[in-house]
RNA sequence: GGCCGAGUAGUUCAGUCGGUUAGAACGCCAGCCUGUCACGCUGGAGGUCGAGGGUUCAAGUCCCUUCUCGGUCGCCA
C-alpha cells in the first residue's frame, strides 16, 4: 500500500524541518556528484522540491529510473548547506528513505525537453500535449485561463446572471461562417449542425422568460485560423439581458471585466467605468480601425485638401491621410522598416516627411511637400522635430492603412505608447446597412437581428425616400481592449413587424425571415420582451491577459493551423459499417 | 485558395563558391567527481539533409515537381 503524500512539492520550509515527509512527483533531474552521492528535483503540479540521495541502493535505484518516471518518496528534511534563493523551497531539502516507483517512463529520451518545450517544433509539442503541458511556463497559460473562467462565473453570478447550457447539436444557420455538420442517423440525408454561437437559443430564453442568461459557451465555426483564432472551436462569455438596452449591457461588463484584467493580467492598470465610447465612423476616422488602441495617443488627421493637390501622383484625386508624430527619434532605416510592415499588412504604401529642428521639410517626399510648406506646419499643426507619417487612396483605403501606420508608429514610439496597461472602449453606432462591393445593392452590414437606431419609423422613412438607408445605425457594439476586438453585441430586433421590414429593405420578406429563423420569428409573435446583449470571447481575452502570442497557447489541447488534433489524431477515418448507418458514401471528387 | 518563410542528429540550429568522412549545443549512453541547482570533466553512440525527379565527374547546396509546418490575405453575418 502506497504511503499517501504528507506535502506538496511546494510546501516545505525551514520550519519542517526535522519532520519525516512523503512527497509524490515527476523525477525532473538527476544531478550526480560523485559516487553514490546525487540531488534529484522532484517536481509536481505545486512547485519543485530537491532530494539528496547518500544511500548507495537508493542510488542504484534512482539511477536505473528514467526522468519524467513518478515516484513517491518519504525521508526527513533537512536545512540545505547552500541554499537556493530562487527555488521556493531552496532553504530545504529532503533526504529520502525509501522510494517507489509509481509510473515507470519508458523512455530515456523524450521528444523534447520538459522546461525548454515551448522552444520545441509546435507540431511535435501538440503531438505532445501532455508533456508540453508538464512544463509550469506552459501549464501556467491554462490554470489563468481556469482562474479566469472562475473569477467570470462569479462575477455574472454575483449580478444576477444564470448560466444556462444550450444545445450543442442543432439547426445549420443559413447565414454567417461555415457550419460543422454531423449526419442524423435517423433521418437519412439530414444533418444537425454544431452551433456557430448561442445566439438565436439565448434570444428564446429571453423570450421564455429567463431575465438574466449567460453561458462559457462553445462555439464552432468551419472557417482557417489565425495567430488569434484558433480553428474549429472557441469559447466565449455569452450573455443576454431581457427589459434591457444597449446602456445596461454596457453596465454590466464595465462592472465585470475591469477588476478581472486588473487581477490576472500581466499588465494590473484596467480602464475605470465609464468606458470611452467611439461611433464607428469617427473610430474610422480618427483611428484608422474599428478596433482602436488607446494606449497610443496618435491621431489620424485628414490632409485630403491639404495635399491632393500637391503634383504627387499617388495623392493625386485621392483622399490623404496624416498622422503627426511629435519628438519622433528614428532613423531613415526605421522609418523605411515601418513602411515597409505597413505595406505588408495593409497591401498599401505609406509615406513621410519630418519636419526638423531647424523648421525645414525634410525626407520622404518633402520636395512635393515643400511649396506649400507654411499651409501645411500650420494646418497639421507641426512643432520641430516632427515625423508626419501619410496614406492616400479611396477614402476607406486611406483610413485602413493610416490604422495600420498608426499601430506601428504607436509601438515604435515609447513616448506616444504606454503598453503596461489595459484600455477597454466601445465601439457604437454601426450602419444598419451597407452597398455590397460584389452585388453593388443594399445588404445587411453586419447581422439582421441588430434594432435598427430609430426603430420601425426610420425603416418606413427610408422606404418612402424620405431618409438614406446608408445612414441608418444598428444597436450593435463591440467591445474592444488594446487593439483586439473582444466582442460584439447588440439590442435585438424583437418585434416581427420591424424584422420583416427590415428584411424588405435588401429585397427579402417575410417569408425569408420565416424560412431562416423560423423558431425566432415565431416565438416574437407570442410577446417577445426587448433585449440586448454580447458575447465577449474568452480565449481572447486570456490571450491579452497572460501576453502570450498565439491563441494556441491558452488552450489546453489545442489543433494545429489546418484544423488536426495531432495528439488524437483527428480528423480520422471511421469504418464502413459507421458510414452505412449514417447513410454516407465517401465519393471522390475529380479535381 | 493566393502570397511569404521554414523543413539537416531525439531537440534547437550552423553548414561559405557545388568538392575530403555533414558539424555545434542540449539531450542520451559509459567512466570520473560528496554540496549540486543550466553542476563539472573525459569518452561514445546517434543522420534516407521532408519526399520524388533532373543538371553535373561530384548536390544538404543549383533546377523542376510534390508534401508538411508556420505567418499573412481571402474567409470569420
Amino acid at each position: 500500500m502506497t504511503q499517501s503524500r504528507t506535502h506538496t512539492c511546494n510546501d516545505l520550509r525551514m520550519e519542517h524541518v526535522g519532520r519525516t515527509v512523503t512527497l509524490v512527483g515527476w523525477l525532473e533531474t538527476m544531478r550526480e556528484v560523485g559516487n553514490n552521492f546525487a540531488f534529484v528535483v522532484l517536481r509536481d503540479f505545486y512547485g519543485t522540491t530537491q532530494l539528496v540521495i547518500e544511500n548507495e541502493d537508493l542510488f542504484k535505484a534512482f539511477k536505473a529510473l528514467n526522468k519524467e518516471s513518478t515516484i513517491s518518496v518519504t525521508g526527513t528534511v533537512r536545512e540545505r548547506d547552500s541554499k537556493n534563493p530562487r527555488q521556493a523551497t531552496g532553504d530545504i531539502e529532503v533526504v529520502p528513505q525509501t522510494m517507489e516507483v509509481l509510473g515507470r517512463c519508458r523512455y530515456n529520451e523524450l521528444p523534447f525537453e520538459i522546461n525548454r518545450s515551448t522552444e520545441a517544433d509546435e507540431s511535435i509539442r501538440l503531438k505532445y500535449r501532455y508533456l508540453d503541458l508538464r512544463n509550469p511556463a506552459v501549464k501556467q497559460n491554462i490554470i489563468l485561463r481556469s482562474q479566469v473562467i472562475a473569477a467570470l462565473r462569479a462575477a455574472m453570478t454575483d449580478h444576477g446572471f444564470m448560466e444556462i447550457t444550450t444545445p450543442i447539436l442543432t439547426a445549420s444557420s443559413p447565414e454567417g461562417a461555415r457550419d460543422y455538420l454531423v449526419p442524423a442517423r435517423k433521418h437519412p440525408g439530414k444533418f444537425y449542425a454544431l452551433p456557430q454561437a448561442p445566439q438565436q437559443f439565448k434570444q428564446l430564453l429571453m423570450t421564455a422568460g429567463f431575465d438574466r442568461y449567460f453561458q462559457i459557451a462553445p462555439c464552432f465555426r468551419d472557417e482557417d485560423a489565425r495567430g488569434d483564432r484558433s480553428p474549429g472551436e472557441f469559447y466565449q462569455l455569452d450573455m443576454e439581458m431581457a427589459f434591457a438596452d444597449q446602456e445596461d449591457v454596457f453596465a454590466v461588463l464595465e462592472d465585470v471585466l475591469p477588476p478581472i484584467f486588473a487581477k490576472y493580467g500581466t499588465y494590473n492598470i484596467a480602464s475605470q467605468p465609464p468606458f470611452k465610447r467611439i461611433g464607428f465612423a469617427e473610430a474610422m476616422e480618427v483611428y484608422g480601425s474599428d478596433k482602436p488602441d488607446l494606449r497610443i495617443d496618435l491621431t489620424v488627421q485628414d490632409a485630403t485638401e491639404l495635399l491632393s493637390g500637391i503634383g504627387f501622383g499617388p495623392f493625386e484625386s485621392n483622399t490623404v491621410k496624416a498622422i503627426v508624430v511629435t519628438d519622433f527619434e528614428g532613423t531613415r532605416k526605421q522609418i523605411d522598416g515601418i513602411c515597409n510592415e505597413v505595406e505588408v499588412q495593409s497591401g498599401e504604401k505609406a509615406y513621410w516627411f519630418r519636419y526638423d529642428e531647424a523648421g525645414e521639410i525634410v525626407g520622404g517626399i518633402a520636395k512635393f511637400v515643400q511649396p506649400v510648406k507654411e499651409q501645411v506646419v500650420s494646418a497639421l499643426g507641426l512643432t520641430k522635430n516632427c515625423f508626419v507619417g501619410l496614406t492616400a487612396g479611396k477614402k476607406l483605403t486611406a483610413q485602413k492603412t493610416a490604422g495600420v501606420l498608426r499601430n506601428k508608429l504607436g509601438n515604435f514610439c515609447p513616448n506616444h505608447m504606454d503598453k503596461e496597461r489595459y484600455e477597454f472602449c466601445w465601439i457604437v453606432d454601426f450602419p444598419m446597412y451597407e452597398i455590397g462591393e460584389e452585388s453593388g445593392k443594399l445588404e445587411f452590414c453586419h447581422n439582421p437581428f441588430s434594432m435598427p437606431n430609430g426603430g420601425l419609423d426610420i425603416l418606413l422613412k427610408a422606404e418612402r425616400g424620405e431618409a438614406d438607408p446608408l445612414t441608418i445605425n444598428a444597436f450593435q457594439y463591440d467591445l474592444v481592449c488594446n487593439g483586439v476586438e473582444l466582442s460584439s453585441g447588440a439590442v435585438r430586433n424583437h418585434d416581427p413587424e420591424i424584422m420583416v421590414k427590415a428584411f424588405e429593405m435588401v429585397g427579402l420578406g417575410e417569408t425569408d425571415v420565416k424560412a431562416k429563423f423560423p423558431a425566432m420569428f415565431n416565438a416574437f409573435c407570442y410577446g417577445a420582451p426587448p433585449h440586448a446583449g454580447i458575447a465577449p470571447g474568452v480565449d481572447r481575452m486570456v490571450m491579452l491577459l497572460s501576453g502570450v502570442e498565439t491563441i494556441r497557447e491558452i488552450i489546453p489541447f489545442p489543433m494545429n493551423k489546418n484544423a488536426q488534433d495531432l495528439m488524437m489524431d483527428a480528423p480520422g477515418s471511421v469504418e464502413q459499417k459507421q458510414l452505412d448507418e449514417l447513410h454516407i458514401a465517401i465519393v471522390k471528387v475529380e479535381e
